[in-house]
DNA sequence: TATAAGATTTACT
DNA sequence: GTAAATCTTATAT
């Protein structure tokens, strides 16, 4: 059974919202044969072309960032520092660069194969950052701009209670140069009630 | 054309 | 705690 997230969530224009709400949700991926989910702990707004943090701040068109004037409902997959692949999910309509960054995942199903990915590290701390995440699942510049309602990469519901859920936010990491938008407090977090 | 800095992780001191 | 790895983009020659 597929429960797999649609147009009808992704095409909304709130990508806070959308940031939000993609907590608790279930990142699969089927990549070179290989099937390993997982539950979003932690993601990032990026709000388009007002954003001083997101790339398309400002309109910026180039060939990185064209990804994310795509549809909603499409990936972007970013190389970080020459090193690691971020991947975030583009949201809202085509031409507005708005997306959602995924910053960590708790591992749900194919653990064994992203320990192989990482090198053999013990499941804790497998895929708690985006890089990491990127890593664990997977997923390289070729999953770059390729449609989330495929069967390669893509977000399902969960029966997690949301209501229940302890949702945490907080500034975002890493984008100090981002001067007054670095204060947003558009970073979510999953703090698990153990 | 060349240089600097970044949505990070890892290893070493 | 600090540094290196190493690709893309923006800014400066």
């Amino acid at each position: 059974m597929s429960r797999k997230l649609d147009n009808s969530f992704y095409k909304r224009p709130d990508v806070v919202s959308i940031a939000k709400e993609l907590i608790g949700k279930k990142l699969c991926t089927h990549i070179d044969g290989l099937l390993t989910s997982g539950f979003i702990t932690e993601t990032e707004a990026y709000a388009g072309v007002t954003d001083k943090a997101s790339h398309a701040y400002g309109d910026r068109f180039t060939d990185r960032t064209k990804t994310m004037y795509l549809p909603g409902g499409t990936s972007y997959v970013y190389l970080c520092y020459g090193v690691h692949y971020l991947f975030n999910v583009v949201t809202h309509l085509e031409g507005t660069p708005h997306a959602v960054l995924i910053r960590g995942i708790r591992p749900l199903e194919g653990i064994e194969i992203m320990q192989e990915r990482r090198g053999g590290k013990n499941p804790k701390g497998l895929a708690d950052g985006p890089g990491k995440l990127s890593k664990a699942m997977g997923i390289s510049k070729s999953q770059n701009a390729i449609s989330l309602l495929a069967d390669e990469v893509w977000i399902e519901a969960t029966d997690i209670e949301v209501e229940g859920m302890h949702i945490s936010t907080g500034p975002r990491i890493g984008i100090d140069y981002a001067e007054e938008h670095k204060d947003l407090p558009w970073r979510f977090l999953w703090e698990p009630t153990q």
